[in-house]
DNA sequence: GCCGGGCGATAACATATGTTATCAAACTGC
DNA sequence: GCAGTTTGATAACATATGTTATCGCCCGGC
């Protein structure tokens, strides 16, 4: 689904570069829809400050998949090449400024980068990595309790739960705002000082 | 994680016509580990006959993440392409006979198709795919009861049911055994004939 | 300064799910 | 065919989690 073309394969920067011209920017409140769920999803979309998140709904309620900040890329690389509708919507969490690239462009960086193999081979090893990052939330929530999931949370990406609204954490992790609330109570019994 | 080079993208198949004098036939019993967990993984498995499972070990208890039947291949892509551990094992739930291709001739048989851009186009559609599939598992567990889970199972791939032991289901639902027994009750008391 | 909305904590109760134990049926190796 | 293992159902009890409602706090608009 997400696609981080810029950070961790900075060699794939050269072609990156190549489109800043056609870098769409725009600044945005909190709470704006990027892309609807059901939509085709059109544009690349590149965080330059603030943070959105991924949901879908369910009877109702919005469940967050996943949260992005400054710096990190994403589109939904399966609507992009196979053009299927967006399983999920994506809006901003705060106010934010981020670029645009037409989905026209990115097909055509794929294309460039279909001439070198060895660009070529980066992209599925990303491909291979983003897989691996769903998995390892699949055996997550097959493994772990909410209570682990949030401390894991907490452990490894605390700059989610400093920013983000709870009530996002709590469907991010698969559990009602309530309970989230109650195991925070229960953490900090254990650990009196934080 | 997994990679399906055949049955979904035929076109693919004179690459992995070319690489069929190289495979290792072998007959197995059940419950025989062909990959364990935290070993790098060496083979791409294509099954002939029987089923496997993906499962890994959390505190003492097996929790399954994935079945395969005949004509399916796989492999931990990831474990490949970056040379990782992989996060689970690989065994036969029934007898079974698998045709095994060392990760070498697929490394090989990748590069060939490295040349040909089409191809290695296909090869992202295939990761952008499984991805998905991946994604969709994960909303799955955010957005379904294991009832639900259970449910859609029953409905989409009846034949898991049929020929898998209720605590590997079980598992793979994220579910005790014992109530994946009662969800089964429930079920049938409002489908009495089934 | 006031007001309303968004956010988070907490309580009380209902439901879902896990755990342990027991039993019966089906299958396995020999 | 027998003994042991695997599988699946069920009951009883403990725990986890959802739901609804209420309260207080903070913050932005005016």
């Amino acid at each position: 689904m997400f696609f981080h073309f810029r950070d961790r394969y900075p060699q794939l920067n050269v072609f990156w570069e190549k489109y800043q011209p056609f870098l769409r920017r725009m600044e945005l409140p909190a709470k704006k829809v990027l892309l609807e769920e059901g939509k085709r999803s059109q544009q690349y979309i590149m965080i330059e400050e603030g943070c959105v998140r991924a949901f879908f709904n369910s009877n109702g309620e919005e469940k967050t998949v996943q949260f992005f900040f400054e710096k990190q890329g994403l589109s939904s690389i399966d609507s992009f090449l196979n053009n299927v509708p967006s399983p999920f919507a994506i809006e901003t969490i705060e106010p934010s400024v981020v670029s645009l690239l037409h989905k026209k462009y990115v097909i055509q960086l794929m294309d460039e980068m279909g001439q070198d193999p060895q660009s070529m081979k980066m992209l599925l090893q990303m491909a291979a990595r983003r897989q691996q990052h769903y998995i390892n939330e699949l055996m997550s929530f097959v493994r772990d309790t909410p209570e682990q999931r949030y401390s894991n949370l907490l452990k490894d990406r605390p700059h989610i739960i400093q920013r983000v609204p709870q009530h996002y954490i709590a469907s991010y992790l698969g559990v009602s705002a309530v309970h989230l609330s109650r195991i925070k109570a229960k953490l900090a019994k254990g650990n009196p000082h934080f």
